[in-house]
DNA sequence: TTGTTTTAGTCAGATGCTCTGATTAAAGTA
DNA sequence: TACTTTAATCAGAGCATCTGACTAAAACAA
């Protein structure tokens, strides 16, 4: 079988979980506001920033931000170091949904390794982690 | 780093690569639009079951059918077992782009294992098998 | 300093993909 | 036969994404 389809197949079903759980937890967000909410950065991050580690246009990651913006997940602020540039930031709102998806990510985790055991739960994320330095765009 | 990002992200260059080079060997075809003719059988396959397999709604698997039906990729001929429905064929010359993928898709696989070695590759597809038995929801 | 080029972001417009809801026709069932 | 389910389509809508054109600020070159 197809590598492809089988990276695929367990990648959708985490993104599809995570969300649905921060949805269930009463956060209204959408999976395309979700992968760049989830790139914003600690101190805020440029939307041109953003556009690039999320693999869309800027058009694309500023109208996301819009939306995101209009029901309070992110705020715009101005880059000190840069009169172009407005800096996006997470809002302490947002960040509530932080925990319940780290929650999600370890029950998923722990259902896998109950399935495939410890060792090869190693072995994929070492295998993984490795593919990432020759196919991860940013880095 | 999240397990289901470490996925995700090659998961995408294999898709990225092949559609990339499936069009450029002169294959007029859009990624969802692939997605679908990927699932059409030898022996043609129901709208319903392709729209399941590819995890789009019948409405959204019959739109890209008629795309695909329209420059030639598939043909609709009528399910001789029953009067309701149709079954989704691909076309010979869409046929053509079946070796065009699996030169890609072995191009990438000598890629991953250059970098990562043979063991880990099998390590990697074998944890990946076992995962889809829990995490594919089309067996 | 002034003029040119690059960069950050936005505006406008279009396309593509996907969905929900309603409908038709054939098949299966009581 | 009458009812229910299934396969597919029609109609309408929304979201995500793109290309191209533009503005303003910054960086750079002469």
């Amino acid at each position: 079988m197809n590598i492809g389809l089988l990276l695929f197949i367990p990648s959708r079903e985490v993104e599809n979980r995570i969300l649905a759980a921060v949805v269930a937890a009463g956060f209204e967000v959408t999976q395309a506001q979700a992968r760049v909410l989830m790139r914003v950065g600690r101190d805020g991050t440029r939307l041109t920033e953003l556009a690039e580690a999320a693999q869309v246009t800027k058009q694309t990651a500023g109208f996301l931000v819009d939306q995101l913006e209009k029901v309070g997940y992110v705020e715009r602020v101005p880059d000190p170091t840069d009169g172009r540039a407005r800096l996006v930031r997470v809002t302490d709102r947002a960040k509530e949904a932080v925990p319940v998806a780290n929650a999600e990510m370890a029950r998923i985790e722990a259902e896998w390794e109950q399935h495939i055991g410890k060792r090869r739960m190693g072995q994929l994320r070492e295998a993984l982690e490795m593919l990432g330095e020759i196919t991860d765009p940013y880095r």
